[in-house]
DNA sequence: TATTTTTACGCAAACGTTCCCGATAACGAT
DNA sequence: ATCGTTATCGGGAACGTTTGCGTAAAAATA
């Protein structure tokens, strides 16, 4: 099936004039009369006239649009955290593209290279929990594609970075546990190279460090792709709780790492909070809903999407290259329910 | 920043070859030598060479790349139908680009012209609920731009469509509902217009009337914003709990609308399924972590998404202009569980 | 009236590709 | 020696747009 546009052209040859009077009618030019411009105006908005963005692209060598790379959009997280590029985006005229890595480092690199070659003007990525070399966004980079990562990033390529506060996220959350009473703590998280991880896991052990209880390593899990196969989830938990000493709570550190353990855990016979308490790093708004409500850490992901898109459209539309780069960290938010409930708290 | 990507201009110059040498070298025309195409071929692979799909955009006047309209990513059923979508578009080719309604008209319709204005070959589209005027479709879809409609369609363009079979998956949930003992069942749905709502309403309008029970209009609630508003949800409850007659159990016809009344439920004091039951249409698979857990009514979004892309794409290629159309309904899947059981059910 | 300035527009190149049409050389056939 | 083939390659237009430069006519100045 074939489409025709209406051209800078037709309108040229319907009126009588050459295309650049007409391009420069259309953008309003000083130099074209104001009889000869409403007559091009009038007529452009007669046939509905629209520029091909595609001759544009070619000419100024843009697009206005950028590539986001996430690993998943079916994540509360990354979906929110898409409304907030979006909402970013359309006003300052860049179209979005997004694709999912699905953790997998190979498809990462497939998107990139897509991406790149399809020149968008940028890329805001959230880096896949599969990779641990970063070649193929240094290369892009290097040669001067804007990048901005955000949630998951890298200190290997110097660019803006915004993520959320995951220390001090993590830290609150393993500090409320032990608050509660709580003593032998369970951290199930991600792929251990991911910068999220990292900080989270320094959270976790800061926390235990200042109320005094010693860190075990036992008590630490990582899900290599993320929560997104059940069964990595229960095994990680099915070793937990085959330890002399199992954990009385646990302190989860990912969005489908969150919710698929409490899967895995009701699946298991286990009560929560009274066998193991919970709380998880999630942006699920549904988390009252759950049996028990789900005590939860939420990333204030709409904004780090704006962040990071304001951050990114500012590399790209800068004239000289930028060299001062941002490091915009943003604070989550715990709500606390009862699925982190007090040790012998009254039922309710 | 600028980014300067390398050319067949390039290759012809360090080569000392025309750049229709080149082209037809890289493409591996018959009329050139095969040492020449060697060495082109050689020498593109070093420098890394990639053609640039802009141009190859204007000459070809296509673009390889798929708009798609829903209203919202961060809802389980889109998102899904989302990953169906790409699962076929990126190996046949094609990218994806995603846009958001937010259930307005006014932004469909900017989004429409924004896609078409020659960016995209073709267009997958779920109607916004604020949508009752199709004229911008219709425009595009008769000046030659293929469209597939998907989930929430209209009959008044022709063209083809891919739905859940939302007739029986309501009636089969109303049946559900019915056969546990309930008699005053609640519907509470998206705007009236849309054919979602029309489909689901006829499903439970049917399993109504095949037992027996009268059509009671005062129990069907419509929510103008599909759930996304929380206060729209919770006056429809309330409405439907001012009347003489109470019902017993609801019937949700939209994967924001039954978790959002699983909320407002919640909020107004009501337990399920003592002092109401309910089931609704939801493609989350975190429903077995509510409370109580939640039956459901599953859409095959994935496939829902891969059939309509598939749909598509053939529409695209297509050298004739295609008149015959499908009209693809696939099955939901219903899942019982608590928040639907029996009335007076021993308690668990 | 003669010269300069302004006004208003057209020509053509450029962005990166593809592809139609030649063009050139080598070579065998006449 | 001339001609038609074949193999191999280059020139240049085209896709739709912007823009630097050139220029005719009109207006302003001398």
């Amino acid at each position: 099936m074939k489409f025709e546009p209406v051209t800078i052209k037709d309108i040229g040859k319907a009126l009588g004039l050459s295309t650049s009077t007409v391009s420069r009618a259309l953008r309003g030019s000083y130099e074209i009369s104001s009889e000869t411009k409403k007559l091009v105006l009038e007529y452009a908005e007669k046939i509905n006239y629209r520029p091909n963005p595609i001759a544009l692209s070619l000419k100024e060598r843009r697009n206005h649009s950028l590539g986001i790379i996430v690993c998943e959009i079916a994540n509360n997280f990354f979906s929110q955290a898409i409304n907030g590029i979006e909402s970013i985006a359309y006003n300052r005229g860049y179209h979005v593209i997004i694709s999912q890595s699905h953790e997998s480092f190979e498809r990462e690199t497939v998107i990139v290279d897509h991406l790149a070659s399809r020149s968008v003007d940028g890329l805001l990525v959230s880096i896949s929990s599969g990779t641990t070399d970063y070649t193929h966004f240094k290369q892009l980079y290097e040669k001067g594609l804007p990048i901005v990562f955000f949630d998951r990033v890298t200190s290997e390529i110097n660019t803006h970075k915004v993520i959320a506060d995951n220390f001090k996220g993590a830290y609150d959350a393993t500090e409320h546990l032990i608050k509660n009473g709580f003593k032998k703590i369970g951290h199930i998280t991600s792929a251990p190279y991911l910068s999220i991880s990292i900080e989270r896991l320094e959270g976790y052990k800061e926390a235990l460090r200042k109320n005094n209880i010693e860190f075990d390593e036992k008590l630490v899990q990582y899900c290599y792709n993320g929560g997104m196969i059940y069964d990595e989830v229960e095994d990680a938990l099915k070793k937990i709780f085959k330890l002399k000493q199992k954990p009385d709570a646990l302190f989860t550190a990912g969005d489908r790492i969150t919710t698929t353990c409490m899967q895995a855990l009701q699946k298991l016979g286990k009560k929560m909070p009274d066998d193991i308490a919970i709380i998880g790093f999630t942006n699920t708004n549904l988390g009252e809903l759950f049996n028990p409500p789900l005590s939860v850490v939420c990333q204030p992901a709409f904004e780090i999407g704006q962040v990071a898109t304001e951050l990114l459209i500012s590399m790209i539309e800068s004239k000289r290259p930028v060299t001062e780069f941002e490091n915009k960290v943003l604070q989550t938010e715990m709500i606390i329910r009862e699925s982190s409930a007090k040790i012998a708290a009254p039922k309710k």
